[in-house]
RNA sequence: GGGUCGUUAGCUCAGCUGGUAGAGCAGCGGACUUUUAAUCCGUUGGUCGCAAGUUCGAAUCUUGCACGACCCA
C-alpha cells in the first residue's frame, strides 16, 4: 500500500449481499468455508467431446464416474431433485442434485446456494430425456461462496463501461468476449512462432527510456528517485532492437507495450501493444513479404480463410495491394490532377477545406500525405502498402537511392485503418544526426510529438549498424481485425478508463 | 474539443401532456424427482447519476456538472 492510505469502500450493500454474508457466515460455523481439497476428473469440453453422441442405455450400462466443478450459472429447483448448470473454463456441464443420491441434507443445502457460486459435483454420467449429458451427483460441495450477484441470467452483462471495468465479469457472462481473448493469445502465439521459424529472437528492451525516441508522439513521465532522474515509458522500441541489430543480434523482434501520452478512442488506448521486427541485410520490400506473410498465416491458421468479415463486411487477405501516397490518392480521387496534386497552395486549401489539422511541414511530401489522409486513408478497406513516405516525417528511414524527398518506407492499411509501419532503416550516423537536429527544431518551434536528439544512438550508428529493414505491427489492431471487434477496447482485456 | 443518445431495484428495462415508483430475472417463503431463461403461488428490495432552478407538487420540465456509448475532429 502506498503511504496515502486508501479510503475503505463506501458499503454498496444490498439485501442480495447481505443475505449471502449470512449464508457465508452459516456455512464458516459448520467448517472450512472454502475447502480447497477437491480436484476434477474431467473439464465440461472433454465429457461433451467424449460422450455426447453416446445413447442414453449405453451410458447407463458403462457407469462413468466424474468429478467436476465449475461456476453454478444457473439453477433448477423442483422439490426433491434440482438441475444445476455449472461453467468452467471449458464450457459448460449440467448436473442433477437429489434426495435420492446426496441424500435429503445435501440437497438441502444445495438449495440455497446461490448463482455463481463455485460448486463441485462428483457422480455418473446420463443423459436426461431430451438428450443432455448431465451428472447424476453422488456428493455435491460448495467450494466458494459468491457474496454479488451476478448479472442477470438471459440478457447477460451488457454494460460497455461494465464490461471494460469488470471484465472478469465480462468474461464469467460473455461468451464471445472470452473467444476474443482466447484469440488474441493465439495471435499472439502465431506471431512468435512465425518470427521464430523465420530465425528471429526475441527479445526485451526498456520500458523506461531516458530519452523517449523512437516515433514521434508524446511520453508519459516519470522519476526515478535513487538517481533523481525523469524517465519516459517509451512510445516505441525501435532505437534499442537497432542497437542491437549493431550488436550482432541479425533478426531480432520484441512484443510488447507501447505508451503514448494522447487522446483515446476506438482506435487508442494510451498502453497498446506492438510487435517490432529487425533483419539485418534486409529492405523494407522483405519487410512488406513478412508482414503480408505472418498476417495471412494468421488468418489460415486462427480463422481458417483469407476471407474475413470485418463489421459485415468482407476483408481479403488474399492479396496485399501496394500503391504509393499520391496513387492512392488518385485511385480514390480521380478528379485530382498532377497539377494540383503537386501545387503547395492548392494541396494546403484543400486539405483545411476537407478538415485536415493544420500542416506543420512546408514540404510537398508532407502535403501530399496530409490530403491522402484526408481523402484516401480510410477508403483503404483491403490490405494496401502505401510507400513513398516524405523524408520529413520519416526521421528514422532511409532515403530513396533513386527520388530524393522520399524515403523507403511503408505503411500497412486495413479496414481503414493503419497497421503496419517499416522502412529500410537510415544507417548512415551523419545523416541520422542531421535529421535529429531538425527534429529537435521542429521541436523548438512548438511540435511536442518531435523527437529528441539521442547521442548515445547516434554513437552506435557510428559503430556501423548493417543495412537493415525493420517493421512495427499493431498487434490490438490486428486483433481487432481478426476478431471483428469493433474497439480497442473490446481486444484489452483491462483499457484504461477515467477513474470511476 | 464538438454533436447525438443514455444514466430508474443487484441485473435487463418500462414509466404518457408534471400528481410522489413498475415488470421480468435474481433474492426470500411455499408447491413440484428429467429441468433447459424450468413452471406455479406469495413476498422483500429504490437518495430515479449529482446539484441548482421552475412549480402547491419533479423520475418527468430548465440549467449546470459527472460518467458512459456512438459519430465527428
Amino acid at each position: 500500500m502506498s503511504e496515502h492510505e486508501q479510503t475503505a469502500p463506501a458499503l454498496d450493500e444490498n439485501q442480495i449481499m447481505a443475505e449471502r454474508r449470512q449464508k457465508l457466515k452459516a456455512i464458516r460455523e459448520q467448517g472450512v468455508a472454502f475447502p480447497n481439497d477437491f480436484r476434477r476428473s474431467h473439464m465440461a469440453r472433454q465429457l461433451h467431446d467424449a460422450h455426447d453422441d453416446k445413447e442414453r442405455e449405453q451410458l447407463e450400462g458403462e457407469q462413468i464416474e466424474v468429478a467436476v466443478v465449475g461456476r453454478m450459472m444457473l439453477k433448477r429447483v423442483m422439490g426433491k431433485a434440482s438441475f444445476a448448470t455449472l461453467q468452467d473454463g471449458s464450457g459448460r456441464i449440467q448436473i442433477f442434485v437429489s434426495n435420492d443420491k446426496t441424500g435429503l441434507e445435501q440437497h438441502d443445502q444445495f438449495k440455497h446456494w446461490d448463482m455463481g457460486d463455485i460448486v463441485a459435483a462428483r457422480g455418473t454420467l446420463f443423459k436426461t430425456k431430451t438428450g443432455e449429458l448431465t451428472v447424476q451427483a453422488n456428493e455435491v460441495r460448495l467450494l466458494s461462496k459468491s457474496i454479488r450477484p451476478l448479472p442477470e441470467k438471459f440478457h447477460g452483462l451488457t454494460d460497455q463501461e461494465q464490461k471494460y471495468r469488470q471484465r472478469y465479469l465480462d468474461l464469467i457472462m460473455n461468451e464471445q468476449s472470452r473467444d476474443v481473448f482466447t484469440k488474441r493469445s493465439q495471435i499472439v502465439q502465431g506471431i512468435r512462432s512465425y518470427m521464430v521459424d523465420e530465425g528471429y529472437l526475441e527479445v526485451e528492451t526498456p520500458m523506461m527510456h531516458p530519452i523517449p525516441g523512437g516515433a514521434t508522439a508524446k511520453p508519459f513521465v516519470t522519476h526515478h528517485n535513487a538517481l533523481d532522474m525523469p524517465l519516459y515509458l517509451r512510445i516505441a522500441p525501435e532505437l534499442y532492437l537497432k542497437r542491437l541489430v549493431v550488436g550482432g543480434l541479425e533478426r531480432v523482434f520484441e512484443i510488447n507495450r507501447n505508451f503514448r501520452n494522447e487522446g483515446m478512442s476506438t482506435r487508442h488506448n494510451p498502453e497498446f501493444t506492438m510487435m517490432e521486427f529487425y533483419e539485418a541485410y534486409s529492405d523494407y520490400q522483405r519487410m512488406m513479404e513478412m508482414t503480408e506473410g505472418v498476417i495471412q498465416k494468421l488468418a489460415k491458421d486462427i480463422l481458417g480463410t483469407l476471407h474475413i468479415q470485418y463489421q459485415g463486411k468482407t476483408v481479403d487477405l488474399s492479396k496485399f495491394e501496394r500503391l504509393t501516397i499520391v496513387g492512392a490518392i488518385k485511385k480514390y480521387n480521380p478528379h485530382y490532377s498532377d497539377e494540383q496534386l503537386h501545387d503547395r497552395a492548392w494541396l494546403k486549401e484543400e486539405i483545411a477545406r476537407l478538415g485536415g489539422k493544420p500542416v506543420l511541414t512546408d514540404g510537398i511530401g508532407g502535403l501530399q500525405l496530409s490530403l491522402f489522409e484526408e481523402c484516401a486513408e480510410s477508403q483503404l478497406w483491403n490490405p494496401t502498402f502505401i510507400v513513398d513516405y516524405p523524408v520529413e516525417v520519416s526521421p528514422l528511414a532511409r532515403g530513396s537511392d533513386k527520388h530524393a524527398g522520399i524515403t523507403e518506407r511503408f505503411e500497412l492499411f486495413v479496414v481503414g485503418r493503419e497497421l503496419a509501419n517499416g522502412y529500410s532503416e537510415l544507417n548512415d550516423p551523419e545523416d541520422q544526426a542531421a535529421r535529429f537536429l531538425a527534429q529537435v527544431q521542429q521541436k523548438d518551434a512548438g511540435d511536442d510529438e518531435a523527437m529528441h536528439y539521442d547521442a548515445d544512438y547516434i554513437r552506435a550508428l557510428e559503430f556501423g549498424l548493417p543495412p537493415t529493414g525493420g517493421c512495427g505491427i499493431g498487434i490490438d489492431r490486428l486483433v481487432m481485425l481478426l476478431t471483428d471487434s469493433p474497439s480497442i477496447r473490446d481486444v484489452i482485456l483491462f483499457p484504461q478508463m477515467r477513474a470511476e
